[in-house]
DNA sequence: GATCCGTATTGACCTGAAGTCAATAGCTGA
DNA sequence: TCAGCTATTGACTTCAGGTCAATACGGATC
């Protein structure tokens, strides 16, 4: 495009004279500090890729929306997934905070789920759209960014096998049994895909769909601690 | 336009005399029938899809894999996406056919979903690299993908819930409780992450696997069909 | 065997967005 | 007032997806 618009200009120069290639004065500059700029671009990063597809979301968009050059956001993100993993970080581990402020350990193991499963949809309310485009896909199977979502997904099966410990299920040296492992990490998988479902309906109390969750959560661990297969 | 065209032609022309402008004689140009020629780009393709990323898969390389020009592609795959969505939507057929096949309505209920999840599983093991890929992302938030994998995820949905009919489930009116189409919807999360963690470690047995999610599909549908909270 | 013709095939080209970099100008401190 | 640091610019390059008028293959016709 822009070696397009070199090519116009020239032409245009020199077939008619009509336009005096004026000067341009350039617009005035605003200097930020460089905390401010990042802060700034991170915050309009995470807007824009929250309300449309990573690749609907071009480096000019958002660099118009800052009022900057495209070449200064490139200074503050060297690239385009650079920008969008630090706001998908940053949302990470806002998620993980607050779920863990609100499962206090202070609290009975199953207030504690409780506690934390509200918070966690309560995020995913408020968050529903980005988190639905991420769950959907996000940006095309980039490793680092799957590296994000299952940083989080590892962070909670280690906090639920942990709090299980307060179960009557204590005792039984969860973390190592492989199809436990699996279990917790397909709860994981189910507390998503109900999230969703939930999210495209919403025709379900909060708190009802997170004493499923809770329910689900006991089953899981029962199942994946006993090894017996289904009775016939 | 033709003026930018001249200009290039007439440039290289006379930048670079040393290249003796060879007279290029093309090479023979093979002619297949419509059919096998968008049956090997379709092949092809799948297979590319398979062991590299959307994106790290150029067209180029595609065409040059089949021995022919990119434009040729583009004739019998408008873009890269119908190609990439070909292919998977013939995956995804094959899948709920075995599965389908396998889950004979002659079998006792439980039976029908162990061959059924045999079949899934199966499916999964051969296809690991692929599922893997598209389970973490596939192609980034792209409507149609997630078209077919949710269309994929409906047909189990449908399936488990018009299977457990024969059931100690029977006869609830499943079909229309919000709670039990989270509960399911749920599970079908569930299967997915747990196949996930199992083909990465591989550490239990396929039956012990399918016997875990036969269980948990039970637990859901008693959890989903039940309204009422957990114990405290 | 010559030639005609539908259509499979080509490759040069366009386009648009990511990413680069030498030059420039706003601010701060002396 | 001026010097210097660095935030900022925008023209440029690169690259892959996508277009299209021209071409040539191969079966049908004589």
């Amino acid at each position: 495009m822009a070696v397009i618009r070199g090519l116009r200009r020239r032409r245009r120069a020199a077939a008619s004279g009509d336009e005096p290639a004026r000067p341009r004065r350039p617009r005035r500059r605003i200097r930020l500090e460089n905390d401010q700029r990042k802060a700034q671009l991170l915050a309009l990063g995470q807007q824009a890729f929250s309300e449309r597809t990573y690749d609907e979301v071009s480096i000019d968009d958002i660099a118009r929306a800052a009022g900057i050059s495209k070449g200064l956001l490139y200074h503050y993100f060297p690239t385009k997934r650079d920008l969008y993993l630090a706001g998908l970080r940053a949302t990470a581990a806002d998620l993980i905070e607050r779920t863990t402020a609100a499962a206090s350990p202070e609290l009975p193991p199953l207030d504690r789920m409780r506690a934390g499963l509200d918070a966690y949809l309560d995020h995913v309310s408020r968050q529903a759209r980005p988190f639905v485009a991420l769950m959907r896909g996000g940006i095309g199977s980039d490793p680092e960014v799957v590296g994000v979502i299952e940083g989080v997904r590892a962070t909670y099966v280690e906090r639920f096998l942990d709090n299980a410990e307060g179960t009557p299920l204590a005792g039984l040296a969860l973390a190592n049994r492989p199809l436990l492992r699996i279990a917790v990490r397909g709860w994981i998988g189910f507390v998503e895909a109900a999230s969703l479902e939930w999210l495209s309906r919403k025709d379900v109390e909060r708190t009802t769909l997170r004493d499923l969750l809770v329910d689900a959560l006991l089953a899981s661990l029962r199942l994946g601690a006993a090894a017996g297969p289904a009775p016939s």
